[in-house]
DNA sequence: AGCACGCCGACT
DNA sequence: GTCGGCGTGCTC
């Protein structure tokens, strides 16, 4: 008999048994199509076994080959295993996470034949001379070509990291590697995606990302997987793409939390590099201004080597000078404090461009009654509803819930309804009151809903078509503002008191970012950060432009409260439509957990932090080990005990290494 | 997860 | 009388 046992993406920790027919012979790794119920799946092949257990009267046969695809290589099937076993996922739902939508279905056209690469000239030369810390850094990981050799590097902003980056792609190339270069967004892969192809002209590059059309990541993909495209520039996902010759893998800005995955594989884009480099036995280049603590411990500890760029590479370029506005006596009016308008006036006055940050969509504009208290809820959340005056719409950010913003108030019927609190659009009514005259440009989530919206209004930045910048997150990430000398951060404090340990971890590198933005072509830059607690410590070591001292600080008080890096962590979330029933789940699952836990400290479940979403009641429960070899056995464990209770009403997930706790 | 089957409430 | 709610069982 012969057989094909086949992973499928179902949620079942099994792989399905099929007979192969005549004229096929699927090896370990191939795509197939089998039927499965009453419809049909692709599925890879894991093993090809001599016998099976399945009754005859079950087994059916594998339906299809595809021929267009390579099976998968065997170090990908294991990065794959790792994955399943580590994040404790199905082995199927990995690999189909692992393939571009298209090569997921089971009816699709075939793929088109990729030309041919032409031969590549020469990497074009370097631009600039390195500086000597770049060249330093370039050596550190140089030395450790053809071994595991894992390095953070640790630069400020505008310390030239990129510089770094490629010059070592250059030499993965010359080795006749392929390269993985992974940034967290791809809000900033247009910029790096032509910088890329200017330094290696004529060289495969393909991109990955969730942006691409269909065709476009299966391309990708298959480029990946043939070993025709030499450099892989892509987000998260690209991390698990196949890549038969990779010789050297690049995380920029390896602290970024979009590298973790935030449903279903809930994987982490930057661990899952550092495992594919140590099984590979490849470098691996952390890089940020601002590394995460667990990196930062892995570089203080040896297991990382540590590379620095202490300043920026542009010669006069200095980091900006940052100072706080003390808002219990500044207080802001609008928004803005006195400080921050004069100071927005000045830059103004002198040509030059500056930038507005609010930190937290959190404080958006939430109606309220001045009559009786009411304000705008979500009907399916546990949030504020939140106004959107040109669309004349309450929304809920968390569940996308809309409606008309009412007339009078819902609870009294009084018209004196009003907005409380500081809103992207808000604070641009404000600015262009203040600074007559100006060209202003909001960046927030609604403006850029349209695509290729963010990009145009960098062009006109670039351009200088605009004179202030104000808005959200996307803001503060790599893009480089040359007429930039102002950032103003208009409300840091919301996560310097927040339940979660790794808010204060995340406030740093988001307001390091974000100073980041001003000054770098040589014209010194200001910040200007809008505190109620101007003496923080945190915020002493942003104006003292001081990572180290903040992380390890920040690592004592991780150390002591036995919090990650020195201790690691999974969380089990639960979300049911009825109140009450996550809870009483999370309460089952501890019981459970008892009796296996062993070293493992199983905490008390507790409501979520957004405890009603879309209409589901929500809670978690932490559990705790002090190593990764003690908390993997009972996570398998506990995952079965769980899965035995055949739970319906409950939706439930296991987060390992979880970002949001 | 899908997708069936199956057994109880309000509608053309 | 049946359309449809979601409880539970299965998928090689």
């Amino acid at each position: 008999m012969r057989i094909a046992r086949v992973a499928l993406d179902v949620p079942l920790d099994q792989a399905f048994d099929f007979a192969v027919p005549e004229g096929l012979d699927p090896p370990r790794g191939s795509l197939v199509v089998v039927p499965f119920g009453r419809t049909r799946k692709v599925g890879v092949v894991l093993a090809r076994p001599a016998r099976t257990d399945v009754p005859a009267d079950k087994l059916r046969e594998v339906e299809k080959v595809f021929g267009d695809v390579a099976p998968l290589a065997e170090a990908d099937l294991e990065l794959h295993a790792f994955c399943a076993a580590y994040y404790q996922r199905p082995l199927g739902e990995v690999i189909h996470a692992s393939l571009p939508p298209r090569l997921r279905q089971a009816k699709r056209r075939a793929l088109k034949p990729a030309a041919m690469p032409e031969a590549a000239p020469a990497p074009a030369p370097p631009p600039v001379e390195a500086t000597p810390a770049q060249a330093a850094a370039v050596a550190a990981v140089r030395e450790g070509f053809g071994r595991f050799h894992p390095v953070l590097l640790a630069g400020v902003t505008g310390s030239g990291k990129t510089e770094v980056y490629l010059r070592l792609v250059a030499e993965a190339l010359s080795r006749g590697r392929q390269a993985l270069y992974l940034v967290p967004e791809i809000g900033l892969t247009p910029q790096l995606e032509e910088r890329v192809h200017a330094r290696f002209p004529g060289e495969a590059i393909v991109a990955a990302h969730s942006h691409l059309g269909e065709g476009e990541r299966a391309a990708a993909w298959v480029a990946a997987q043939s070993g025709r495209a030499r450099i892989v520039l892509g987000t998260r996902l690209a991390a698990l793409m196949p890549l038969p010759g990779l010789g050297l893998i690049v995380v920029d800005e390896e602290h970024d939390p979009s590298y973790k995955q935030q449903e279903g594989l809930r994987y982490s884009a930057r661990d899952v590099a550092v495992r594919r480099a140590q099984s590979l036995g490849i470098p691996v280049v952390l890089g940020s201004a601002t590394p995460s603590l667990e990196s930062w411990a892995n570089a203080k500890q040896g297991r990382y080597a540590l590379a620095r760029l202490p300043g920026r590479a542009q010669s006069g370029a200095r980091l900006p000078a940052v100072r706080m506005v003390d808002t219990r006596a500044d207080r802001p009016l609008d928004g803005l404090s006195d400080a921050l308008r004069r100071a927005l006036a000045a830059c103004l006055a002198r040509g030059e461009q500056s930038l507005v940050f609010v930190n937290r969509r959190g404080f958006s504009p939430v109606l309220f009654c001045r009559s009786c208290a009411w304000h705008s809820a979500c009907p399916r959340c546990s949030a504020n509803l939140v106004l959107h005056l040109r669309a004349g719409e309450l929304r809920c950010h968390h569940c996308g819930h809309r409606e008309r913003v009412p007339a009078r108030c819902p609870g009294c019927g009084s018209p004196d309804l009003a907005p409380v609190g500081q809103g992207t659009q808000r604070l641009e009514e404000a600015l262009a009151a203040a600074l007559p005259g100006a060209r202003i440009a909001r960046v927030d989530r609604d403006s850029t809903a349209r695509k290729g919206a963010l990009a145009e209004v960098l062009g006109r930045v670039r351009d200088e078509k605009v004179d202030v910048l104000v808005g959200t997150q996307m803001l503060a990430k790599g893009h480089d503002y040359p007429r930039l000398t102002l950032v103003g951060v208009v409300d840091c404090d919301g996560a310097l008191f927040s339940t979660d340990f790794r808010a204060p971890e995340r406030l740093f590198a988001q307001l390091t970012q974000v100073a980041g933005r001003a000054g770098r072509a040589g014209s010194p830059g200001e910040v200007l950060l809008q505190t109620d607690f101007p003496t923080h410590p945190l915020y002493a070591a942003v104006a003292a432009h001081d990572f180290e001292a903040f992380a390890d600080a920040a690592l004592e008080e991780r150390r002591v409260a036995r919090f990650p890096p020195f201790s690691h962590l999974a969380l089990l979330r639960a979300e049911s439509k009825r109140a009450g029933e996550a809870l009483a789940f999370l309460r089952t699952a501890a019981r459970l957990a008892a009796p296996l836990a062993g070293k493992v400290e199983v905490f008390d479940p507790v409501p979520a932090s957004l405890e009603r979403k879309a209409g589901f009641d929500r809670a978690q429960l932490l559990v705790r080990a002090a190593s990764r070899a003690a908390l993997q056995p009972f996570l398998r464990q506990w995952k079965a005990a769980l899965d035995a209770r055949a739970e319906r009403r409950v939706r439930w997930s296991l987060d390992v290494d979880p970002q949001e706790t």
